[in-house]
DNA sequence: TGCTTTTATGTATTTATTTACATATTTCAA
DNA sequence: TTGAAATATGTAAATAAATACATAAAAGCA
């Protein structure tokens, strides 16, 4: 079983979700199309990790909503109690910046400038979920939903989400301010 | 050609590098494993891109030093005015993150204490070489190497790199203090 | 009515990436 | 002196991921 199998499992775990909704929720953590969830699942369900229900719609197509199993809950729990293994970050934008002498100003800030909406686009969105989830869970300021509630790790992910986006604007930012202005 | 090719001619274009060296130095940006960069090099070479000259080492074994020609200086450029793509970034933590609420404090600990103690590791080598650029250019405290040195984009590289790690020890800081302490 | 978009599920093919197999030299430690 | 580790280059096989192919129902628009 690979870690996209797992990545499934975990979301299926918090509530029952097609493979639609699972192909959408996932992209933040771990970026997959439909092609390489779809027979996942279904190997998931031969395995009895999952169960699904046909769920007929009027107003949309027919769905498959999966829910998680005792045996799913089990392998979740043991996958756990293993290590993490080393995030892995691919961003073409760190092998253009490294040459980035090599262009003028103008292009160079084009690239940045690029990245820096990519990030204050996602910013907004982070930031709507977390008040969701504070009003949801009732909570305060610093406060945090308990260890054992579901919405922890929603609430700690959707933290780092917008701590790291804040930081790459932060660095955006800096750099735009190293590169010399265009002349007109 | 794919983005893992521009990397390497990116590397290259600094200096002239064995494959060795290539994938050494290619992984903060872009993970990859020697038997997908030497067949890649072979590519370039046959393309023009790079040449390589055969060195003989007494005390190790002999190696191919790759060096950038103009007709890859030329696709750099090229490649510099094409928006870049947006970064992918897979980690394992993320998915065990959102069912952590399936396990116990101490299970939890051990998996976000592992993590912090990754970025602690990281942080150091990335201060040692900042500091290298600074002095090897010359700089003071908050000045840039300029735009279109070469040294301009290992420089704003590490820096994000930094800013990085100490976003991510944070935010493993915060959420440990959610964690409840084991009891003994 | 025909066209596009969103929702929904699947398979086939291609490309990218990892793991394993293979070889060779030097250094260092048990 | 045998074995491990680092340096160095390569290929083969397996797995992961992306792209393309395929179908279909409903909504909204022109």
């Amino acid at each position: 079983m690979n870690t996209l199998s797992f990545g499934l499992l975990s979301l299926i775990s918090h509530s029952p979700l097609s493979g639609y909704d699972l192909m959408l929720k996932i992209q933040p953590f771990w970026p997959a199309k439909h092609s390489q969830i779809y027979p996942l699942l279904a190997t998931l369900e031969k395995n009895h990790q999952v169960t699904y229900e046909l769920v007929s719609q009027s107003d949309k197509p027919d769905k498959k909503v999966y829910s998680i199993t005792s045996k799913g809950i089990e392998s979740l729990r043991n996958w756990l109690t293993e290590p993490a293994s080393d995030p892995v970050m691919r961003d073409e934008l760190m092998l253009k910046a490294y040459c980035i002498s090599l262009v003028d100003p103008a292009t160079s800030r084009k690239l940045f400038n690029a990245r820096l909406e990519h990030y204050r686009n996602k910013i907004s969105r982070f930031e709507d979920r977390i008040s969701q989830i504070r009003a949801a869970s009732g909570l305060q300021e610093n406060g945090f939903p308990p260890h054992n509630s579901p919405n922890f790790g929603a609430f700690i992910l959707l933290h780092k989400a917008l701590m790291s986006s804040r930081t790459n604007i932060q660095w955006c930012e800096w750099v735009l301010s190293a590169i010399p202005p265009e002349e007109i």
